[in-house]
DNA sequence: CAGGTAAGTCCAGTTTTCGGACTAACCTGC
DNA sequence: GCAGGTTAGTCCGAAAACTGGACTTACCTG
């Protein structure tokens, strides 16, 4: 957890995985909408194609013009950030803004639930300690 | 989630977080184990003390020793640290260290995963958008 | 009484981040 | 054909955050 912090934990990191999540792939677009100052946001969008998270496409030349994209291993940090999402709605909203809606596949709201993969039920917070028998 | 970040965002804030989770309370015993400088933890403690995730708790008068305890919200962030560890089990390993492993209530290996509250499925990178209907 | 533990604080030096201005290379409408 | 806009950055100096290490206070233990 440690290394993983050491890659997306930096600010304005995971926001701006969020924005290339939503569809937006492209820096001036994620300038706006995150309010990063260009200079930080330039070199961590270098750090997260460099750790392997993004991937940096050219989508036209003349004039070159690049776009971030999801490698597999960005996609699967999608559980990340939707479990932040869901925190913050539930912990720090009416603050001003509504929440960001999503819409899962199944057509209902999207909410954000962690289960054990093995039984399926919800993880509670005091549902699991480090394991202490061997080969667990 | 920029809110939550701005909170839970800053370095070694989600790793005292995690100690937090295994039991870890104190101060000196989340030195040793993160390796942050004393000055820093200290910081962040005191932040998401004032934040309502940790609460700051006397365990013992004469000396006067305080230990860091989850509040409710606190304990809502589990599921983030979870999928942050799995994440980075699945993708920074094989850096020589072994992956924590813990053990779920119901006795396997507790793997993180994130499903959708009403449907129940798992959340595949592409299968949420943003809302465009009202009122879903 | 020497040594250890716990929970910090203090300091000075380094690293990051900040906002704003700037560049280069196109396109677009008039 | 040229003023204005878009895109993807870089460059700058100032401000904020982080760093390791030493220090403090108040016990407890042998």
């Amino acid at each position: 957890m440690a290394r993983t912090l050491e890659i997306v934990g930096e600010k304005w990191a995971l926001l701006a995985l969020r924005e290339v999540f939503l569809g937006n792939r492209r820096f001036d677009e994620m300038v706006r909408r995150i309010g990063a100052p260009r200079d930080t946001l330039a070199a961590r969008l270098r750090s997260l194609v460099g750790a392997g998270i993004l991937e940096r496409r050219q989508y036209s030349e003349h004039p070159a013009r690049y776009e971030y994209r999801l490698t597999t291993a960005g996609q699967e940090l999608y559980p990340v950030i939707l479990t932040l999402m869901r925190w913050g709605d539930e912990h720090l909203a009416a603050d001003g803004k509504a929440p960001m809606v999503l819409e899962h596949a199944c057509g209902h709201r999207l909410v954000a639930r962690v289960v054990c993969e093995a039984c399926g039920q919800p993880v509670q917070p005091r549902s699991a300690r480090p394991a202490t028998a061997a080969g667990l």
